[in-house]
DNA sequence: ACAGGCGGGACTTCCCGTTTAT
DNA sequence: ATAAACGGGAAGTCCCGCCTGT
């Protein structure tokens, strides 16, 4: 009896329905969330969703493309490129990412992560698409340095490798966080690797 | 009149359930496995089944109190405590799962990181089980530093937070190698957490 | 390739599922009736059914407010309403029932009676609903028998009192025929009860 | 990990059993009331329990034998004999009854009735042994009212009819009250009862 | 007599994707 | 483009009864 009311917004409704599924998605995960529910959350018809996304995995590809990758680069991307050099840049980033968890209470953990693990090893089109995230990241911090080392700021002698380990430590101490609840490994790790990138 | 055979054995069944639980869970991941997967994979019956286990989340438990964490045990606490001093461990548990996953051909990844990304943010209790592995795993590491440290074997002036960071690297890292289906962030990261362990 | 053909008709739908479930819960009970019964008695796939009816107390809810309610309207208030004079009514209605039930030759009981029986220590919002048909029920032959009185038709002095004790005369006489499978106890309470009102 | 101890205590098992059964129908019906649920309430053994009763049928013909029965004897039929007059004791067991309702605070109606409207059309057998609890009823208090009739401190002309009429009434009432969680109707149709069979 | 493992199936609910219809 | 009905099947849970073993 409470029937929906007709909107013809195309992209309000594709927009609302990829909202919904990243929070979801990247909140409780891929498997445990059911279309349903994302409807309900967006408020669209299952006609309306169906004809924005003909299957849950190419709804899936959408969030990765669409909120994933710019989730990664307005948190990690962007805010390294601007700093001054890549070091102040990834402190930068791994505060303001403390600060926000200890606002917000809960750790829900990294995106890129969680998404990464649970949809690696069940379908190869998404592993793919969340390795080039992987990819793009880690090539950000890479090329800073190698930036940071032209301009003789950095004494990283292979870029490539320190940007890799950084997203790994990122990655793993924001795990250890979401376990635990707790953001002390992010504050541990980001010390020693200041050390290591400093040295 | 074609009964099938019956033969009381507890111990076996609830063996067979959890191993399968094991291999479904670590590989493809907990919401993503059904019962009746298992059901077959384990040759028992569903009456078998619920008597073992009431529910999935049950399962779920004793997956991890009786696999994952053996699984740590294993590859990790172990090698390292019986290792000449801790740096020596890592490098050998290092080496020994790079060595096992290229004869593997595929990565699926680290049981304790699957499992504790998928399931952290689902289900409380879930989340403590594996934060205690997280920890039991960062304390053995830990303890090693600490029995390095007062030996004079090592320098690491804080063992407790090079602990968490070996775990936070190591998953991260193993995440990566997930995601790209190569061993290299492993390497790399092994050869960084070297230096810094070391210097 | 053979797809089964499909027609939107979601009223007819609705309705066969509803008639299915009357039938079904007001012949052997509600927690005896399996929702395949239903959907294969209403020619309904599980999603058209689920579609309709999200949960089996949703279809129990509607089933007394689309029939049983009915029903009793059909059956005990309108007949009541029309007649000359609510002993009069009262006599129709039990002579039309007895008369129906040897027909038919087996007894399956009052449906309001069964189905309140059965649920009301099950679930509150099937209790309030089933009371509330008990309370139209007794209102109806309340309302007449005010009205016999204003006219003069009748000696009741307490027509709310008289009406519950009609109401649960005939319940507990058709209990009673159930059990029996005879309509004797309908006969012989129809008696004493005429007695009672005429007076 | 919690094994019962073994006691070997045959009546006693059986009779926790019955116990927790008549409970369990007579409160929120046979078919929503699963064996799992009555073993822990008796605390038995799956084992220990088809030792005592094959089938759920077995257990629900002996609890209707064992305990619906003499419930009904116990509340009506012993009282009502041992009154001076029929009246005196049916106005006896009413006011007993609506006095211990008002005491436990939630009425779940007569065992015989629920019963009987629940199985009478699911099985002929329960059917039978329910119809002869209401026969023992009826007959309990037709006997006394041929003896009042016998002994001049009666009027009622047909007693058989008119324990009928009594035992429906009760039955019907107690539906009612059940439905709507209230003892009004068991008053009001006492009051009423008693003007007829005084009268 | 009792403890518990087990077989096989039914239960309600929910899933994802498609089709009709406006 | 959007709304809603629908198909077909799988999900996890629980059912009852039997069997083995002590």
């Amino acid at each position: 009896m409470d029937k929906l009311a007709r909107t013809n917004d195309p992209a309000g409704t594709r927009r609302r329905i990829v909202d919904a599924a990243y929070l979801a998605f990247a909140g409780h995960g891929y498997n445990a969330t059911g279309l349903q529910e994302l409807r309900i959350a967006a408020s669209v018809s299952s006609g309306a969703f169906s004809h924005h996304f003909a299957t849950k995995k190419d709804l899936g590809l959408a969030v990765i493309r669409d909120r994933v990758r710019t989730a990664v680069e307005s948190t990690w991307i962007m805010p390294v490129m601007s700093a001054p050099t890549a070091v102040v840049g990834i402190e930068q980033v791994f505060e303001t990412i403390i600060f926000d968890l200890e606002k917000s209470g809960s750790i829900s953990g990294c995106p890129v992560n969680n998404m990464a693990l649970e949809l690696s090893s069940q379908d190869a089109e998404f592993r793919q698409q969340l390795d080039q995230i992987f990819l793009l990241w880690r090539d950000a911090i890479s090329d800073k340095l190698k930036a940071d080392l032209a301009a003789g700021r950095s004494r990283v002698s292979d870029p490539g490798a320190m940007a890799t380990f950084v997203v790994a430590t990122y990655s793993g101490a924001m795990a250890m966080a979401k376990a635990s609840q707790n953001v002390q490994p992010l504050r541990t790790c980001l010390r020693i690797m200041m050390d290591v990138i400093r040295n």
